[in-house]
RNA sequence: GGCCCCUUGGUCAAGCGGUUAAGACACCGCCCUUUCACGGCGGUAACAGGGGUUCGAGUCCCCUAGGGGUCACCA
C-alpha cells in the first residue's frame, strides 16, 4: 500500500509551496487509496514556532487534506513528532556506528571553523577530514565518560559513486567524494534531519517520499544511509519550488502571500487547491477545475514538470472567479454577508438582488466592499458623468430626464424592483429615446460613479425609495446650478 | 567556486522524431448590453543560442548562455 508523508516543520504559518507538496503526496496516496500520514519535523528547538503544529493541522484539514496519521489522531506507527522520538533515533545511531556507516566525533567547534576557513582560503569546498573517525573504542567511550559533547557523523565512502533514482528526475550519479560526512544525530542527543527522515520514513513505511528539490543534492547520503542499515530505499519524488518570479522562491519572508492570506483576500480555499494542484502539474487534458476528488482521480506524478512554476495570481484569481460563479447564490451570500455587513446600512437586504448583480462580478469577496460602496453615502462626483459619448448623453439632457424619473418614482407605492423596472422603461417608451439614454443618467444620479454593479433599476432598490428620490433632487441641483 | 538540476508565448502548460507547435490566464478587438462585469466570437504572442545525429528535431547527443538548488550540530 502506497504510504506518503507531509512532514513539515513547525516554523510557522503552512505556506503555498508547502500546502502544494502536501496536496502531491496527499493524491499520490489517495490515488492509489493509500495513506497519507503528516509528521511534525521539530528537531530544532531554536526554530520552533508556538502554534504553528495547530495552524498546519488546521490548514491541511481545512482544505481536505486530512491526514490519516499524524500528531492529533495517532496512528500505529507514532509517536509523530519527532521531538517526541529522541531514543528511537539514538539507538539507530548506534546501530548505524556499529555497523561501520557512521562515528562519533568529538571535534569542537572552533576546530571546524578553522577548517572551514582554511578550505575557504584555497577555494575549496570544506570538507569534515574524518579526524574522529579511527578514534579507538576505549578512547571514544574515555572521552564521552569525562563528559564531552560529541556529534555522530555519517561515514561517507571517499571513493566510488552513488546513485539514486527520481521518479520526475530519473536518475542521478554523484562522486562520493563530493559527499561529507554530515552530522546525523547534534550533541544535544536530537537528530539532524539527515538522519531523522531517513529513520521515519523506515520506521513509518513510508513508500513514496514527496518532498521539494532542495533535497536532491543531499538524496545520495539518505541512500547511503538505507543501504548503511540494510533497508529499502523508498520511492523518490522531488518536485520543484513555486517562485514568485524568474529569480525567487516564493516566501513569507519576503511578504509573498500565504494560505491564509489569500483566504483572507476572498479566495476560496477549493479555488486556492486547484489552482497549486495545476501548478507546476498538468492533468495532460484541458480540464483546469478540478475538485480533490477530480485530483485524485487525475492525479500521476508523470505530469509533475521539472522547471520551478511561478505563481500567478491573475490565474488563480480568475479560477477563483470561475468557482464563486458556480457557488449557488445562497451559498454565494453566506460568503458575502461579512462585506455586505461593511458595505451595507444596517437593515433588511434584498439577498436575491444582491447575489444577482455582485455574484457574476465578484472575483474575490473583498470586491464586494469596494462595489458597493455607493449605497451607504453618494460619492462626490462631477456632472462630466453623465456625458457618455456610446449613449449620447449629456448633463443637460439628464436633468429633463431625472426630473421625469423623479416624478415617476415618487409614484410607486410598491418600490419592488419589478415595478421599478416597468415604470422605468414605460418613461422609456414614452420619451421614445433608448434604454441607456434614460436610464444611465438615472443609474448616475443614483450612484455618483460610473461603474455599479447593476444598473439604473438595481440600484433604486438597493437604495429604497426616499434615498433614491433624495439623490435624484442632488442630480437636479448640481446640473440646474453648473 | 565545486557538484547536481532546469530552459516551449508575459505566466501555467500540451507535445514524447514527421502537428498549420494545443489549451488556459493576461492583453487587444468585435458581439451581447442601461455602465461595468458575465457570456459568445476572434486576434497578437513561444521551442534560449550554437553545433551534431537523422531523409526529417521542440522532441536524441554535445557545447555555450541564463536560471535554480546545495555545500550548517536548519529543515
Amino acid at each position: 500500500m502506497v504510504r506518503t508523508r507531509f512532514a513539515p516543520s513547525p516554523t510557522g504559518y503552512l505556506h503555498i509551496g508547502g500546502l502544494r507538496t502536501a496536496l502531491y503526496a496527499y493524491l499520490l496516496a489517495k490515488k492509489d487509496g493509500g495513506k497519507f500520514i503528516l509528521r511534525i519535523e521539530d528537531t530544532d528547538q531554536e526554530r520552533y514556532v508556538e502554534g504553528a503544529v495547530e495552524m498546519i493541522i488546521d490548514t491541511l484539514n481545512d482544505t481536505g487534506l486530512v491526514a490519516d496519521e499524524g500528531p492529533i489522531v495517532g496512528g500505529d506507527y507514532g509517536p509523530y513528532v519527532q521531538s517526541e522520538r529522541k531514543e528511537i533515533y539514538a539507538k539507530y545511531a548506534e546501530e548505524l556506528v556499529e555497523r561501520g556507516g557512521a562515528y562519533k566525533c568529538f571535534c569542537t567547534k572552533e576546530r571546524l571553523d578553522k577548517l572551514r576557513s582554511e578550505s575557504e582560503k584555497t577555494g575549496d569546498m570544506f570538507k569534515y577530514d574524518k579526524h574522529c573517525l579511527n578514534l579507538s573504542k576505549e578512547e571514544v567511550q574515555k572521552r564521552i565518560d569525562n563528559g564531552e559533547p560529541y556529534v555522530i557523523r555519517q561515514n561517507i565512502p571517499t571513493t566510488g559513486e552513488t546513485s539514486f533514482d527520481d521518479i520526475i528526475f530519473g536518475t542521478i550519479k554523484v562522486d562520493n567524494d563530493t559527499l561529507d560526512d554530515t552530522v546525523l544525530m547534534k550533541s544535544d542527543g536530537m537528530p539532524t534531519y539527515n538522519f531523522a527522515n531517513v529513520v521515519d520514513d523506515y520506521l513509518m513505511g513510508i513508500t513514496h517520499v514527496v518532498r521539494g528539490t532542495e533535497y536532491l543534492s543531499s538524496s545520495p547520503k539518505y541512500n547511503l544511509l538505507y543501504q548503511g542499515m540494510g533497508w529499502d530505499i523508498p520511492v523518490y519524488i522531488h518536485v520543484p519550488p513555486v517562485m514568485r518570479d524568474a529569480t525567487h522562491k516564493l516566501s513569507k519572508r519576503h511578504g509573498d502571500a500565504s494560505f491564509d492570506d489569500f483566504i483572507q483576500k476572498g479566495y476560496l480555499k477549493e479555488a486556492i487547491i486547484n489552482y497549486i494542484a495545476l501548478l507546476g502539474w498538468s492533468p495532460g487534458t484541458n480540464q483546469e477545475i478540478f475538485s480533490l476528488d477530480e485530483l485524485i482521480k487525475a492525479f500521476s506524478v508523470k505530469g509533475i514538470n521539472k522547471a520551478p512554476a511561478i505563481f500567478d495570481v491573475d490565474k488563480l484569481t480568475w479560477l477563483n472567479a470561475q468557482y464563486i460563479r458556480d457557488l449557488t447564490p445562497e451559498k454565494y451570500n453566506e460568503y458575502a454577508d461579512k462585506y455586505y455587513d461593511v458595505a451595507l446600512p444596517p437593515g433588511e437586504r434584498n439577498y436575491d438582488l444582491l447575489a444577482r448583480i455582485l455574484q457574476p462580478r465578484t472575483e474575490k469577496f473583498t470586491d464586494i466592499v469596494g462595489q458597493l460602496d455607493f449605497v451607504k453615502e453618494l460619492p462626490d462626483y462631477s456632472i462630466d458623468l453623465y456625458t457618455h459619448k456610446k449613449m449620447k448623453t449629456n448633463a443637460e439632457m439628464a436633468k429633463g430626464i431625472i426630473e421625469k424619473a423623479k416624478a415617476v418614482i415618487e409614484e410607486l407605492d410598491d418600490f419592488s424592483e419589478s415595478c421599478i423596472h416597468d415604470a422605468l422603461f414605460d418613461l422609456v417608451k414614452q420619451l421614445e429615446l433608448k434604454n441607456g439614454q434614460v436610464l444611465y443618467p438615472i443609474r448616475i444620479a443614483l450612484c455618483g460613479k460610473a461603474v455599479t454593479p447593476g444598473g439604473a433599476v438595481e440600484a433604486a432598490c438597493l437604495l429604497g425609495k426616499d434615498e433614491s428620490v433624495r439623490r435624484l433632487e442632488i442630480a437636479i441641483g448640481m446640473i440646474a446650478n453648473a
